[in-house]
DNA sequence: CGCCCCATTCAACATTTGTTGAAGATTAGC
DNA sequence: GCTAATCTTCAACAAATGTTGAATGGGGCG
């Protein structure tokens, strides 16, 4: 590379907002290394830029942290939304089905050009962590996502009408653990197939779930108990 | 308390090793905020302990982070290869249905009096951040638990002869998954149904879990694709 | 130019971090 | 009761932590 498109580049990298740098760097380390496991110093070196900037844009560390799982969040909610509205626009008058309800859950997120882009994965495997997490899973999840799955609940009662309200609720958890430990890719799954199996796959991921979820549903709905 | 009975209760506690105290400590601590939200000061202030204790009985810190993990990972794997074991017994010379396996898999852990204990919640809490965490899962939980997993694995093999390879793989992803998410007790449950249903009811956890996998897996198992 | 406002850097702060080596206490063997 | 091995405490280390307030830069506007 010679020193013009060098410098060019390092122009280009110069006029996106540092603002903007640092929240990639947090998602990527973040993601990586969960909220303790990574210093603002660390944050600041991946930027390139100062260590007092995260303070000034975004106060202490943990509003930093809140701030990046935010910046994402909004459109995950937009994408499923919109697969959800498009859904019952289907199939009406009639609810759509339990596939079709999931399909919009899972396909939007696990199917289009983003999902090969590293700074999405991150985000994955940062909303991973926060899933799981027992200080921030309650909080920090309820807080961005409870809306929208208001809105996949109330779908699937609809969809599934002889199902009692718990199985409801504990079908999402399973969806919701299921979709998150492949937001994860930990690779476990490599080891475990001999390598038939990536955990990184996230497009095979959603071939399997959607069919298992929907399986899984569609029994809990029997209301056989 | 009068000082007697005080003192009688301070020497059971002295009577109980250091070593183990110090397990116990790391065990709750780590569950709660995770490997770099746990200072070794922390743990021993827990435990009542000097700092160097900690160091003294494992070594470093990520070596007294895996003597935590694998303490009880031995206890669940027999457990599980027991229940396994006799589902076989019990089908014979048929290989158990599905919904056997899904019990020899979930039950043994799901059940007993042990799951009241505040120690073993910790655990699980503790299994669901290391099986999410893109640091530990695909090291810890592979080298702790595959084996125990590949046998059962092999059961759904006999169990559904028609499925394909990676169906048995990715549906035990999302088994995986779904039992992890019930593992880290986050309480958003709570939020997202209002207060009907409880993240921390593991028995509950199980009734539906154990319904919704063993339909993802017959599901899979069909080899549609 | 001179002024202001926003973004960015610099230098420093008081604490806290994991780890260590030596000193002290306790237990077991003889 | 002496010895030796094991367990526990003490005091201290250098390095790293989040955060801050003052200083610097650089455009836009009057």
């Amino acid at each position: 590379m010679n020193s013009a498109s060098a410098s060019a580049q390092q122009d280009t990298a110069r006029l996106e907002s540092r603002r903007t740098r640092i929240l990639d760097a947090a998602e990527k380390l973040f993601a990586e290394h969960g909220y303790d496991g990574v210093t603002l110093r660390a944050i600041a070196r991946e930027a390139d830029v100062d260590v007092a900037l995260a303070n000034y844009h975004f106060g202490r560390k943990h509003e930093l942290f809140e701030a990046t799982f935010m910046r994402r969040a909004e459109l995950l909610n937009r994408w499923r939304i919109k697969a959800l509205d498009e859904a019952f626009a289907a199939a009406a008058p009639n609810p759509p089905s339990v596939r079709a309800i999931m399909d919009a859950y899972l396909y939007p997120i696990l199917h289009g050009p983003h999902i090969t882009e590293p700074a999405w994965r991150s985000y994955y495997a940062l909303v991973a962590y926060v899933n799981n997490s027992t200080e921030w899973g309650g909080k920090l999840m309820s807080r961005f996502f409870n809306p929208m799955v208001d809105r996949f609940i109330d779908a699937l009662r609809k969809a599934l009408p002889d199902a009692r309200e718990e199985a409801l609720f504990w079908g999402y958890h399973c969806l919701s653990g299921a979709l998150t430990l492949a937001f994860a890719q930990t690779g476990r799954l490599d080891k475990l197939s001999g390598g038939l199996c990536r955990s990184e796959d996230l497009e095979e991921a959603y071939r399997h779930i959607v069919v298992f979820v929907t399986a899984g549903f569609e029994q809990l709905g029997l209301a056989t108990e």
